[in-house]
DNA sequence: ATATATGCAAACGCTTTGCATAGAG
DNA sequence: CTCTATGCAAAGCGTTTGCATATAT
């Protein structure tokens, strides 16, 4: 049928002006919905997949199952808010040295990597005196 | 219908005494048939998700998603080799520190973290001569 | 008798794909 | 005309759940 111009294109624009910093599918469509482009999910997703393959965003798949998409920026790893599910970019904290270190450890090559971090965000963060902090747990 | 008395505990004693550090529900299910223990899917599922929620393994959920499963023991992280697609463990390279340092720096709070690393493993490692070396990319 | 574990089948959530068509060059 | 993007519908994949039954205590 009828063919909206440029869904990729609406998409980076939509990623660019909002201060949302990762984006699921979902956030994407009602994103290009609320500003009047009403589009199909698949195409959404299609585009969203090009412009990772393209390299323009970077696709993240987080542990509730659903993909994530960013602009690609300087390197950063997050902290996934567990109370209102927000995405938000930390520096990354991992001692360069330490790659050369792993890849010495287990005989292997590494070629990427990803850390994240399960807590709250600030907004979400509850009132000061329940507050527990900096937990060395695994996930 | 018939009743296989503890699947639970089945699957414990086959991670206890695989070498496979880590277990998708498949090769759980697949791991007991092989000991002909056979079942159903669901229930390796079911029992599986049991242990999680007692604290007996971790339940880890990667990008190609699918669930892993490991036995709890001293935290680390984990090398994905994308070629095995086996999950090596690695020692954790985060330093302590950098816990707090977050918290500061995002005014949220971090109650866990998990870090992958993607690359190859020892035994799939390229052969020596077209390597490429610990890069800071992130994924 | 009560509580838990199992099998079977079906539902679910999100992603992905097949196919026909519309628009761009 | 040819190539790519889009919409629509349906399939896929791994996970999860409802229900009836069987076992353990």
């Amino acid at each position: 049928m009828a063919r909206k111009p440029g869904i990729a294109d609406a998409l980076i624009s939509l990623m660019k002006r909002s201060k949302r910093h990762a984006w699921t599918l979902e956030d994407l469509h009602a994103g290009l919905a609320r500003r009047g482009a009403v589009t199909d999910f698949s195409s959404v997703f299609r585009a969203a997949e090009k412009l990772a393959s393209a390299g323009t965003v970077h696709k993240l798949l987080l542990e509730d199952g659903r993909a994530r998409f960013e602009l690609i920026g300087s390197h950063h790893d997050h902290l996934h808010c567990g109370r209102c599910d927000e995405l938000i970019p930390v520096p990354c904290v991992i001692p360069a040295k330490a790659f050369a270190a792993l890849e010495a450890h287990t005989g292997g090559a590494i070629v990427a990597h990803r850390v994240i971090f399960n807590g709250v965000c600030r907004d979400c963060r509850p009132p000061a005196g329940e507050r527990k902090s900096a937990a060395h747990i695994p996930r």
